[in-house]
DNA sequence: CCGCCGCCTTGATCTGGATCAAATCCCCGT
DNA sequence: ACGGGGATTTGATCCAGATCAAGGCGGCGG
């Protein structure tokens, strides 16, 4: 039922006020979903990796896109068409459940992000978005994208990135082992810091 | 199978992290969803008119409130608990389908405030605001809560709102026609500025 | 292995909006 | 009407983070 669609890298998906052309699944590769302001800005709404989903809400509500999507690597995806996803979510109440929780988890997520933005400064978002990232599961991470668009998710530009990440890694918070690892070394530290602490060093 | 509840203003309706009592909806009054910093800032996330409902999205994923809610004015609200409200989304496939494209909609303005928080200026996010309260119905806007408020809803301080709101005015794009009420004068105009042009004059 | 181009870091400066500080205004209860 | 307390306006100053400006560092194609 679903199609199997492949994108090079850097290569445009769909742009914010196209019509939704149904839902996306991921399979490979990582996906920018973003918003562009009048003078060129750019915000990373979302970076979806192999298992995630992009373009439900407006496949659900059946508006135009919201916002616009890039593959940055060569990704393959399954689309899975407005009218069929429609039929299918009409007669199936398991589904329809499934995806209603799914998008109230996925909702609340966005609350977060929206309060990290609105309510700490750089250096608690920085904080807050590498423990969330890491789970608590292991103390080492693999940041999903380059630090540019990881700085535009977080309403920030590169370069306050890469300070932050040097204040850190002064305070013994963390390590950066390489451009794309981190091994968070006080985790308890780096908590204290998302809740608006100052770090001590 | 509802409750009725009322509330005193400034009462305190639940608090982020409280268990989600259920879905309630506005009868009469005023409801000021918000979350808070560890400093102390406040963002109002939304702010909910008789006919509105909040809570809706920990109801469905089941999870505590991510937010506080408080009302602002002697507020008559419908309850329905949990446990029923479950029971009926279990059975009622209608209601589900109802519930999930509600919540579509219900994101999408959510993106869009987001987008403004991060892509507009203070004059840009003002003009948005007045253009999308208004709704192109008529030229007159009755602001819904105190001026305090709408800036925290905007991420501005009530100083900047109030010294936008005089821009805006001085530009002939707006009327202030007392502290609750505006007249839009030039729309066009507005939404140029918006846009993220500069106000002629 | 070399060269190039784009990302990342680091430093210096700038600025939009926050913060601090007064007046006013306005609503509401007495 | 009067008084009081919070809301709003207005002005002066401050500051976190943006912007501007160089280097430095990879990674990839040839």
């Amino acid at each position: 039922m679903a199609q199997i669609r492949t994108f090079d890298r850097r290569r445009l998906i769909f742009q914010q006020d196209d019509p939704c052309p149904g839902l996306f699944i991921v399979g490979e590769g990582l996906v920018k979903v973003y918003n562009l302001a009048a003078g060129g800005k750019e915000h990373v709404l979302h970076l979806v990796e192999p298992g995630g989903t992009f373009a439900e809400v407006a496949a659900i509500g059946g508006f135009d896109c919201p916002a616009s999507a890039e593959a940055m690597e060569p990704t393959i995806c399954a689309l899975l068409p407005l009218e069929p996803f429609k039929r299918v979510l009409a007669e199936d109440h398991g589904l329809c459940l499934g995806l209603l929780t799914g998008m109230a988890k996925w909702v609340r997520h966005f609350v977060g992000l929206m309060e990290d933005i609105v309510l700490r400064d750089a250096l608690g978002r920085v904080a807050h978005y590498l423990l969330d990232t890491s789970g608590g599961r292991s103390d080492q991470i693999a940041l999903p994208a380059m630090k540019k668009d990881l700085a535009s998710h977080l309403n920030l530009t590169s370069e306050t990135l890469s300070r932050t990440l040097r204040r850190l890694t002064e305070s013994d918070l963390i390590d950066l082992l390489d451009g794309r690892h981190i091994r968070i070394k006080d985790a308890e530290g780096l908590r204290s810091v998302a809740d608006g602490m100052f770090p001590e060093s």
